[in-house]
DNA sequence: TGCATTTACTAAACAGTGTTTATTATATTC
DNA sequence: GAATATAATAAACACTGTTTAGTAAATGCA
């Protein structure tokens, strides 16, 4: 009985070929732009074998919103060797900032877009997003304990962290921060100031 | 020749009609299932009509966000009377969350939504929001000068304190706190919280 | 007042979208 | 080899924003 084994790889094949046209297309033209149809004549299948294998257009996407959370904490556990809770603290901040500027698609799925949560409700937890913010959860505790950033709630703290680093980068994402009317390499800059001058009021 | 000048007013008059309808379905049930055919039908014209009164969708919510940045606007103008300018920032920043966390279909328009920003990118400024931005840095101004906050750049600390109330209110209104997993009433305190910190690290 | 012209409006169509249904072709089981 | 289960699709459904062509009413002018 092998050929259900067989099945089920293939079954697993044709999700990944869906899932990495999309996610093709999603990075090249975003969102609103990356139709059924469009994946469709990609793979060179009909529009609807593809509801053979996601109930429909947010679970395909939800996908492309869990594998960015991977990539993303791939990233940001490289700086797991800096001893200093705090400069660790700083290193992942900037990282953060980063991979939002230069990934404006994938962090608009993550963290502004509101079609992949409708999955992530019925779930007992986000996952991948507990993981990061709990990266977030015990670097700050760190910190807190050693009395390098000033004495408050730890989840207070990381709600205000992760609101700064979020307000920065969907702001940029979505184009607000034209009102600066400055060069984009100039409000790049900005920035980055800003999160300095953050983590320095938030230092001991 | 007064004819011309009542075809203007009863021109105006017919742009008023759609805006009160847009702004009301779209209050009542969002962007996306506001379509020029439900306000059509609420109105009572055909859909085609609408396109004589604005080009696009898109400009008739372009003036609905133009509206909430009036609306906002006269909610942080009550705390003109506050002397003292740290006093007065704290006020301005409760009253931008309270605003953002009742209004979250305005908020999102202003603050979230590309919609109304593709007609934006075309004008020389974005006055409303320039408004709003300009009276932060002038409070942020006084604040420096007298040396109520930490000693840095005024634009920079202006970024600083959007982007975090921006990340506190958007996180909120996009359905992101969820990781904390608390009831809504609780998270809603810990917003409220965070805020009270952002401030006391801002302090000199 | 009567006729020509402009204005206001709309029905219908166009080109899309996500999704479902009925049907066909293929593969598996007995 | 016949019956059954699986995989894929063409076509349709119900929407969307927007455009076009045609009609009815209001206006300007003689």
């Amino acid at each position: 009985m092998a050929i259900k084994e067989r099945k089920e790889r293939e079954k697993q094949e044709m999700r990944n070929l869906i899932i990495e046209s999309a996610t093709q297309l999603f990075l090249k033209q975003g969102y609103d732009k990356t139709s059924i149809r469009s994946i469709a004549d990609d793979i060179e299948y009909s529009p609807a074998t593809i509801y053979l294998y996601f109930k429909d257009k947010d679970e395909i996407f939800y996908v492309i919103h869990e594998n960015a959370f991977d990539i993303l904490d791939k990233h940001l556990r490289r700086h797991d060797g800096i001893a200093d809770p705090f400069e660790r603290l700083r290193a992942i901040g900037r990282t953060y900032i980063k991979f939002g500027l230069e990934n404006p698609d994938y962090y608009d799925l993550m963290f502004i877009m509101r079609a992949p949560m409708e999955q992530i409700k019925n779930e007992e937890k986000w996952k991948a997003g507990e993981c990061a913010f709990g990266y977030l959860l015990t670097t700050l505790s760190e910190c807190l304990d050693q009395k390098r950033i000033r004495p408050a709630d730890l989840h207070v703290t990381a709600i205000m962290v992760w609101s700064f680093v979020h307000g920065l980068v969907s702001l940029y994402v979505r184009e607000r921060m034209c009102i600066l009317m400055l060069p984009d390499d100039t409000t790049r800059e900005v920035l980055y100031s800003s999160f300095d001058l953050f983590m320095a009021n938030l230092k001991t």
